[in-house]
DNA sequence: TGCCCAATTGACCGGTCGGCCAATCGAGGC
DNA sequence: GCCTCGATTGGCCGACCGGTCAATTGGGCA
């Protein structure tokens, strides 16, 4: 019976604190652009406690990618798992559902960046299933005629992942194109060429 | 008469010396995590020499950028105003000459994911015209009925910059997914569901 | 030749970084 | 009621950061 307790200690949710305050700061300045001092007054720890409970700088960082990649993939696959038979309009709502999440995720797409710009390929090695689930949707829509049979079925993913994925990463950069439209004009014209070009060919 | 000079003093080179080492570490690090002191060993100059010819850490970075993005954009200017006349293959032309431009050289690709991170929009306002001028060809041809009229020109050069920019970019990420191939085969791959995506529709 | 000014140098600065440590505190087990 | 052990604290450290400055050097010009 510990109800009501205003615990001065509770370890668990001092780690998920310094944990949110790192995820913000790292997903915004980057890794070596991170203060511990200012971590620490954002957490409202004291530096030493980050320390104590992750070691250091480094693996703090690692803490958060692995929390946030875990909760990414979990939620992901839970989707995916979720999706019915094969038919013609599901991978245009896989597309449309990644799309919207990466919308409402903004955070995940820095930390792809920022992943990738250290060349850590742990988080790609995660997604390996989740990719291979998905290309094997594609070779058995493939298979029953529904999509064209002569381009790599990892390539259909990885074409329209990488799409959604760069849309949000560089918006600073083409958002002031001339002629750009708004999140859901780029999506619908990116669906119609992807579904056409997709499609069985005559 | 000053040929065959072995000067002594030379502060033109020494400026591009200096800027050279920043590109290679900016690119490689980004910039919180450069140090002048390893940059300036790694140009063979005092830290001082930076700062009187660069002013800041911050002005060297933004000088870095300048060179970096005006070769960038004039090369790619040059490669747009070599295009011939719009037929079906230049679109098809285009794509490969960015896919393989982007290849052989990546550092233009971190470049670009850098300031992307850091929200810096300067980079993406310098090619207005370099899209606004492949917007136009675009609509050039979906006027001559070479394109499907329903999309907006602007996203059809959008969607094959950043599907060759995010292949590069995040390589590490994908580079491992099972089933994915080559450079080479994914450019084929993309180029099928491109080409055939925004061919008129029947 | 001598002067001038930019190029270049090395010594130095205050600040703060990541990390460490001894001491204190608090809850749970005996 | 203590006793133990992890949680937590504040103070501290050496290193090194970006930046400044006075002094020296060397090339171009009158």
């Amino acid at each position: 019976m510990m109800s009501q307790k205003t615990q001065t200690r509770d370890p668990e949710l001092t780690r998920t604190r310094i944990l949110d305050a790192a995820e913000s700061q790292f997903v915004e300045q980057g890794f070596s652009a991170v203060k511990l001092s200012a971590l620490a007054r954002s957490a409202d720890v004291t530096k030493s406690l980050i320390h104590h409970h992750f070691g250091s700088k480094e693996q703090l960082w690692e803490a958060v990618k692995n929390r946030a990649f875990e909760r990414y993939y979990t939620g992901q696959m839970a989707m995916l798992e979720g999706a019915g038979e094969p038919d013609a309009m599901l991978l245009r709502n896989s597309v449309e559902a990644y799309f919207h999440f990466l919308r409402d995720n903004p955070g995940v797409v820095r930390l792809f960046a920022w992943t990738h710009l250290e060349g850590d390929s742990h988080c790609g090695e995660l997604d390996n299933q989740l990719v291979g689930a998905g290309a094997e949707w594609v070779r058995q829509a493939q298979m029953r005629g529904l999509l064209r049979k002569d381009i790599n079925p990892t390539h259909v993913i990885a074409l329209f992942v990488m799409t959604c994925t760069q849309w949000f990463e560089a918006k600073c950069h083409h958002q002031h194109w001339p002629g750009m439209g708004s999140d859901e004009a780029f999506l619908e014209d990116f669906l119609k060429i992807f579904m056409a070009g997709v499609a069985p060919q005559n």
